[in-house]
RNA sequence: AGGCGCGUAGCUCAGUGGGAGAGCGCUUCCCUGACACGGAAGAGGCCGUGGGUUCAAUUCCCUCCGCGCCUACCA
């Protein structure tokens, strides 16, 4: 026995991950070779935020993919995975704007150089958190390569982009109205938008008809409107109507006097307007209401804008108003109106009302000057990619919700008024206005040479992450990195981010690079905790990934994952679960310690013509699974493949092999020993992209460990060991096991009593096969003598059952404890065997299952129908001989 | 309003056009020299509802019920 070898009793997970954490960082396994000529496996890491702490999605999202690339690395593929991160303006702002704040600060207040640079000293304290816990997770990234989305090359990755796409006239500059968070104080892009239903109100206020006579007994004459939003009526230009509308036909051409500012505002038709919504008349606020602003373009109608970027009114929506929170002066204006009579009515409504992603603020729609992406020339190639199957989605279904988005894709606003951020590469003359867009910071204007000043806004944090995929390997430089490594084989990202992120990385790669980005989409779910809701803070059911690796070990975390990741779905974690593979954790650990514990000084060598029943079944499961694992793989099916291993490491090689291996090892054979570390040493390898720490750690111990299980040769599937005489030969020996024990069980035999076991033979060969392997039946059944007879010796009680084609029989003491039962166990059973026949004779009976189903199933169905009646019969007889029912 | 998805064992989830599966939990027994984070033997399910296709449906199609998500300019 080697000494060096052994493993420590119990296996704890904590010092062995930092141990080789630190081994693969320092032995550099996990740099991509820009040279190699093996053929590439690359992927980009989707950059987590740079404020970003570990959390689950970000667990399960770094180990799935981590899971392929340590499979396709221990394949011999050049593998690269690059890791970085993402500057995330407003999440930065929102932190340091706070931190600002206690100070009694604003970001006016301290200035744009010096918030920077508070920015970047931030950064580089906190930047490296999600860093280093990524390690801890065992990601096998490419630390060499790490980028950040702000850092100098990227820099000039995102300035070419922009300078391009602004010369071919796909950036423009435009006075639009777009979503504005008064809260974060930038604008934000349609799809930062998130929708949530509110129980909101309608409001039914009163307009004048002007030129109505206020003087006749009939009194003024009214159009009532309806709205969600009495604040913006400050700044209404217009009624609409439908045109076609008989109720207001006579109102057209007139206008209306707007109460609280007594402004004269016409009425307007448009085909817009529903008729069965509210009354059917409408108001307009061009500047803030989207529909109302293409309405006032088409009609050429004023622009009042009554609310500034911040929510608050402004000057223009009266002197009793200005000043006012858009939400105190929503209140106003209704006490206003009903103090005057011209509210109607109000009625409760529930709507759908954007808030910002980022703040959960209501999104105010905002009149300002703003970049934007003329989209459809670049949306137009991404969808091509994906409907020829250039590019796959993974589930297939994201693939409808990507086409929907595309199809009906508006301009990207990309500008963003904030600091932290790429700075939008435009000057503006201070005076002829001309507006110049460069790499370099022009000296004068062109034009005039009048002096410049820099656009103030920075480009929305998804515009630079769009370039991620070839602006991390050198782009815009033809980089060797870039020829080798472009485009990438795989991302895996969440289903949230297919419009942000995936997209424009596909627009922008096809654009720059004349090439898709990545072959496959792996989308995958979101974590939820064990009663399927979203972990959030507020809930307070975040299960924290760190806080999971110092209970559980880190691959108990992967492994848990894993096991319950299909593509597409959400997945409720569970801690049960993740105890649960813990213990898997410690299984393989105890197996591979009695593995180790008994190979001798010198390599055993198997022997072809030695191989035992045993040997030669589990090496026919290895190569079956092997099999399976690359097949599940093959199909990011990572929960198949997890369950694939468990089942063989826990059930089949320790629950059986482990156990008859025993038997050999007794008796000196080293053959068995050889195939008992051979099974093992594949074991740890298939497992390795799962729970890399344990099986680096055994693996180191096992005899002819290379230089890392991460880079040993992944299994090859063997498909010459297939046996399947020997799992036939090897199920009848466990069935006669798993019978014997069962008898035993039920009839209260202590484990540690030794029974005698006669087999009644069946046929020939069937027999031969069994007393072939009796000494494996002995030891694993309790059973101290195995023969073969028709009939047992006399004794007072025999216990009877039914292994297969075999009647077993155990002669007991009559002072065996608990022999009541028998019958009943009997009895019972017999019914499960009838109650099944029953079901098979009635569909071999019937002639349209024989005429028309397929040979194969009918030919199934009859030799269970006879094994069925086999079976029956045995159970009958061993009934009968247990004497009438007392 | 459209689109997507889910409803299978107590819980969390796989799976399949022809004998219902796993993990955890539960019951009984056992600390047998790898492992009590263990071993052995069990209990437990009209596979949401109602139709249709089929020789055969938990599986394919439709209706409905329940739940979740995404997209959306009816104020």
């Amino acid at each position: 026995m080697n000494e060096k070898r052994q493993l420590e009793k119990t296996y704890d997970p904590t010092p062995v991950e930092a141990r080789w954490v630190k081994f693969w960082q320092d032995e550099g396994l996990f740099v991509g070779d820009a040279h190699s000529t093996k053929p590439k496996f690359s992927m980009v890491l989707p950059p987590p935020n740079v404020t970003g702490i570990l959390h689950m999605g970000h667990a399960l999202c770094f180990t799935l993919p981590d899971i392929i690339t340590r499979w396709k690395r221990m394949q011999g593929y050049n593998c690269l995975w690059l890791p970085g991160t993402d500057h995330a303006s407003i999440a930065v702002h929102n932190v340091i704007e706070q931190s600002l704040a206690e100070k009694g600060l604003t970001r006016e207040k301290v200035g744009r150089d010096e918030f920077l640079r508070i920015a970047w000293d931030w950064k580089a304290k906190y930047g490296g958190v999600i860093t280093s816990q990524l390690r801890r997770l065992g990601a096998s990234l490419d630390w060499s390569r790490e980028r950040f989305t702000m850092d100098p090359g990227f820099s000039r990755a995102v300035k070419h982009v922009f300078v391009s796409l602004y010369n071919e006239g796909l950036i423009y500059r435009d006075y639009y109205l777009v979503n504005r968070c008064p809260r974060c104080g930038t604008v934000l892009s349609d799809i930062e938008i998130e929708h949530r239903d509110l129980h909101g109100k309608l409001w039914y206020i009163r307009y004048p008809v002007e030129g109505s006579d206020e003087s006749a007994a009939t009194g003024t004459e009214f159009v009532t409107v309806a709205t969600t939003r009495p604040e913006t009526m400050l700044g209404d230009t217009a009624v609409a109507v439908h045109p076609d509308d008989e109720r207001y036909r006579h109102l057209h051409g007139k206008k209306v006097r707007l109460p609280l500012r007594d402004r004269l505002i016409p009425v307007i038709t448009d085909e817009r307007v529903e008729r069965e919504f509210g009354t059917g008349a409408v108001k307009v606020t061009p500047a803030h209401d989207p529909v109302d602003f293409e309405l006032g373009k088409l009609h050429g109608l004023e622009q009042v804008i009554v609310i500034d970027g911040s929510g608050k009114m402004t000057d223009a929506a009266g002197p009793e108003f200005a000043g006012l929170d858009r939400f105190a002066c929503r209140a106003k204006v209704v006490e206003k109106l009903e103090t005057l009579g011209l509210l109607v009515k109000t009625e409760d409504y529930d709507h759908a009302v954007g808030h910002c992603y980022r703040c959960k603020s209501v999104i105010e729609p905002h009149l300002s000057w703003q970049w934007f992406v003329r989209i459809k020339p670049l949306a137009d190639p991404a969808i091509r990619a994906v409907e020829s199957g250039e590019i796959q989605f993974i589930p297939g279904n994201w693939t409808k919700t990507y086409f929907e988005w595309m199809y009906n894709i508006h301009d990207w606003c990309i500008s963003r008024q904030l600091w932290w951020g790429h700075r939008i590469p435009a000057w503006y003359c201070r005076d002829c206005k001309h507006t110049m867009v460069a790499m370099e910071a022009p000296e004068k204007c062109e034009k005039c040479g009048g002096p410049l000043d820099q656009d103030e806004d920075v480009l929305d944090t998804w515009f630079s992450s769009g370039l991620w995929p070839f602006g991390t390997l050198g782009w815009p430089d033809e980089t060797e990195d870039l020829r080798t490594f472009y485009p990438t084989d795989l991302m895996a990202t969440g289903f949230d981010i297919i419009f942000f992120w995936v997209a424009r990385m596909i627009m922008l790669g096809l654009k720059f690079r004349g090439r898709i980005p990545f072959r496959h989409v792996f989308i995958n779910g979101l974590v939820r905790d064990v009663k399927r809701r979203k972990m959030s803070k507020s809930e307070g059911n975040i299960i924290d990934p760190l806080e999971m690796i110092g209970k559980y070990g880190t691959d108990a975390l992967r492994f848990t994952l894993a096991a319950l990741a299909v593509p597409g779905m959400d997945l409720a974690l569970s801690e049960e679960r993740m105890a649960g593979y813990q213990a898997f954790a410690n299984k393989i650990w105890n197996a591979s310690r009695f593995v180790l514990m008994n190979l001798g000084e010198t390599p055993a060598e198997a022997k072809e013509g030695e191989l035992s029943l045993a040997d030669r079944w589990i090496r026919s499961r290895t190569a079956a699974v092997t099999e399976a694992i690359g097949r599940s793989l093959e199909q990011y099916k990572f929960y198949e493949a997890a369950d694939t291993l468990y089942h063989f490491v826990w059930h089949e090689f320790c629950d059986w092999y482990i156990e008859f291996a025993k038997v050999g090892l007794r008796e000196g054979n080293r053959t068995t020993e050889a195939v008992l570390a051979d099974t093992l040493g594949r074991t740890v390898r298939l497992l390795h992209p799962f729970m890399p720490f344990i099986t680096e750690e055994i693996g180191q111990h096992l005899p002819g460990a290379g230089r890392s299980v991460a880079i040993a040769p992944f299994p090859e599937a063997r498909p010459e060991w297939a046996d399947p005489e020997a799992e036939r030969t090897m199920a009848l020996v466990q069935e006669v096991i798993a019978e014997t024990r069962k008898v035993r069980t039920e009839n209260r035999i202590a484990p540690k009593e030794k029974v005698e076991l006669w087999v009644k033979p069946a046929s020939g060969a069937e027999t031969r096969a069994l007393a072939g392997h009796a000494a494996l039946v002995r030891t694993l059944a309790g059973v101290s003598r195995l023969e073969f007879a028709d009939a047992p010796p006399a004794a007072r009680r025999v216990l009877k059952g039914v292994a297969g084609p075999f009647e077993l029989a155990i002669p007991v003491e009559e002072t065996a404890a608990g022999l009541a039962g028998e019958r009943e166990r009997i009895a019972k059973e017999l019914e499960k065997v009838r109650a099944e026949l029953a079901k098979i004779e009635q569909k071999l009976e019937n002639p349209d299952f024989v005429a028309r189903a397929p040979r194969a199933v009918v030919d199934e169905n009859r030799a269970r129908l006879e094994g069925l009646w086999d079976r029956r019969a045995k159970l009958e007889r061993n009934l009968a001989s247990l004497g009438p029912a007392a």
